[in-house]
RNA sequence: GCCAGGGUAGCCUAGGAGCGAGGCGGCAGACUGCAGAUCUGCUCUACAUGAGUGCGACUCUCAUCCCUGGCUCCA
């Protein structure tokens, strides 16, 4: 079985391929932890899991790292604004964080390297990007890095670094027009928040954490590297041109790009107003399994219009599974139906749509399907000992894939 | 402007050259103390427009119209 994958670097689905033995080496760009995630930043940490989830059922083992940036402008900010320290903003909320991740049963990456915790290593590769002469170091002490001794520059995105570039980098951090932040320095410490380093005092750039805790956890040269599809250009676009320049090496071989969610036309997004946490959606009764299995019913690579009714859809489709597993489990008459071809149907179905991009559209059709089938064939007591086993443990493997284990109560 | 993705019955979606679309909703019934869920049956029988290539197109090609999103903060 060959399972393919859609690489925003190539615009086209590749064979996903390792060499034997070795761990699949993964990093997804984690949270900001300034506030609470929203279920739109859960699409794609939930798209990820499964995506690992299915590298595992393959066969793969994981090495997965997520980075959790507690320092940057947003919550330094917020933390200014609420006269508290950084630290105690950002515990709450990465707190907040994780019991989320439990609340939607995704699984635990291998470690969540913070930022914080990182200074030297990021400033570090700030150093070395200096040295070869791939950054620029401006009168105040801040380095930013140079694009024009990086010529790839746009390629994942597909813009070309020419009026383009110019005209979307206008912003302060990027000194000269073209150029993108490394590290800011900073001189006092009124209200914020400043790291000694070899760089002098100051704050490392967005770009460059994930760039540095990638590859001092993962190595020059990952597997996957996944992230919203808004962080395509300019985050990732920046990662490539640090890593690549710093290390000499390929940076990531697959990128994988998850499409946002919708609400009321528009992007979920903080800045909108436009959106709902999981807490909320909890909070009106919903179970996250629902959510879980909204997020599988469409494809990573197309936008879900959010809305209630497709949520009590799949609140409804989360109801027929409990149903059947119990029914299941107190089945006391048998048939002399083995469904046999019935199961093998389903289950290459369901990994030939898991195979092909992650087709979790089809294979959540599939289920639901094949749960009705068997509902109705339960009803009429015609299963046999063996088909019962079987189909409790072919859908206990669909249940794994999917992630549909219950995470959390649905408490508020 | 550039890039991307769309237009499928009341609504939401999947499809792929020929074969009964699926779900929701609605209607009826079974089950149930009521309700919900579940089960059965019924309802509805669609693919933006124009042209082209096919024995044959909703599905491919080329146009056209319309819609949506992204583009220096963002999962």
């Amino acid at each position: 079985m060959v399972f393919v994958l859609f690489n925003t670097l190539t615009q086209r689905k590749e064979e996903f391929t390792l060499p034997a033995g070795r761990d699949v080496l993964y990093y997804t760009c984690g949270p900001t932890v300034h506030d609470y995630a929203h279920i739109g930043n859960f699409r794609t940490f939930v798209v990820q899991d499964v995506l690992k989830r299915w590298l595992e059922a393959g066969g793969h083992r994981v090495k997965h790292i997520m980075n959790i940036t507690d320092v940057d402008e947003k919550t330094i900010e917020r933390a200014a604004r609420k006269k508290i320290p950084l630290a105690s903003l950002t515990e709450k909320y990465e707190k907040v964080f994780f019991e989320d991740l439990d609340c939607l049963n995704i699984k635990r990456a291998e470690s969540y390297p913070r930022v914080s915790d990182n200074i030297d290593k990021i400033a570090e590769m700030v150093a070395g990007l200096y040295e070869k002469g791939h950054a620029i170091r401006d009168k105040a002490g801040s380095y930013y890095f140079d694009i024009n001794t990086f010529p790839d520059f746009g390629r994942l995105s597909g813009k070309t670094p020419h009026r383009k570039i110019r005209a979307l980098m206008q912003r302060e951090d990027y000194r000269a027009p073209k150029n993108f932040l490394l590290w800011k320095r900073c001189e006092s410490d009124h209200g914020i928040k400043c790291f000694e380093s070899q760089l002098g005092r100051g704050l490392p750039g967005w770009h460059i954490e994930c760039a540095s805790l990638a590859t001092s956890f993962l190595g020059p040269t990952i597997d996957i590297h996944s992230g919203g599809l808004d962080l395509t250009f300019p985050h990732h676009e920046n990662e490539i041109a640090e890593a690549e320049a710093y290390t000499g090496r390929r940076f990531a071989r697959f990128w994988v790009h998850v499409e946002h969610l919708d609400v009321f036309g528009r992007k979920m997004s903080k800045s909108l107003g436009n959106f709902f946490t999981l807490r909320q959606i909890i909070k009106r009764g919903y179970d996250p399994r629902a959510i879980r299995f909204l997020y599988l019913q469409t494809h990573y690579r197309s936008k879900i219009a959010f809305d209630f009714n497709k949520l009590d859809d799949a609140q409804r489709a989360v109801f027929i599974l409990d149903e059947v597993v119990n029914s299941l489990a107190e089945v006391e008459k048998y048939g002399a139906n083995d469904y046999t071809d019935e199961i093998a149907k389903f289950k290459s179905g369901f990994s030939e749509s898991m195979d092909d991009d992650l087709g979790t559209d089809r294979a959540a059709t599939l289920f639901i399907v094949f749960l009705r089938d068997v509902n109705r064939v339960l009803v009429d007591k015609q299963l046999s000992n063996t088909a019962v086993k079987n189909i409790g443990d072919t859908i206990n493997w669909a249940i794994d894939v999917f992630g549909l284990l219950e995470g959390c109560e649905s408490q508020q």
